[in-house]
DNA sequence: TATCTATATTGATGCACATCTATGGGGCTC
DNA sequence: GAGCCCCATAGATGTGCATCAATATAGATA
């Protein structure tokens, strides 16, 4: 575990350029990103103890209306940033660390030799 | 420096919720990273030696028109993601790692509880 | 000054998307 | 089964934006 930390801790190696098809793809999630309502969102889902959001409070903490959330939300489940699940009536969502973590660390920037 | 190291290694704490106005500047900053040409121009730069590129090396890397270039170069720049410099008939462009590593930041998943 | 190169700006165009209202479907409770 | 709540889907609409051709600007050179 010490170990792992030091080498996460580690400077990123150089990389090479993105190339296109890779780079479409990644561009999908930072666009999903790119909206001030799915950033919020994402950001409620990450600041909720447990980890766990119903669908119904994320709803509620926008003036919009509730298809709207509804199409954010579906948005961020279909570039892999959020996950769903329905238990009775209602539907649960969580983040996706595996790929919040991959676009934590593209950005992060190699050292600047 | 070595205590620095260890402070950013730390686990990222626990955040509030993104208020809305926070939330519409940083996703300014990834609204730009979600479309595949910038994100490919921030990836050339990042990975070149020198962390310095010429906007005419950037342009030959597409086969998409020079002002189309130039319009994603100041998107860019818009966000704080890149800056410029003139010098003589050639414009240089490099990195913020500043605001690579704040985005990058927001991205790091508290630790799930 | 005239001119050539490198970059930026302008204006136009077609497509993508954020939002809404209306409706559909799934799962309770009476 | 009837009605209600939660969520998703469909369709419409206005705005935003990626792209281009044309043009402007800045700097070097002759």
């Amino acid at each position: 575990m010490e170990i792992l930390e030091i080498l996460e801790c580690s400077p990123p190696p150089a990389r090479e350029p993105l190339d296109a098809e890779r780079a479409a793809a990644v561009a999908r999630a930072f666009k999903a990103l790119g909206d001030p309502v799915r950033l919020q969102i994402v950001s409620i889902v990450a600041s909720h103890a447990g980890g766990e959001v119903c669908a119904c409070d994320i709803t509620g903490a926008f003036e919009l209306s509730q298809p709207t959330i509804s199409h954010h939300l579906k948005v961020l489940k279909d570039v892999g940033l959020l996950t769903s699940e329905r238990r009775a009536s209602w539907v649960y969502y969580r983040l996706v660390p595996e790929t919040l973590g991959d676009l934590s660390a593209l950005l992060t920037v190699p050292a600047t030799a």
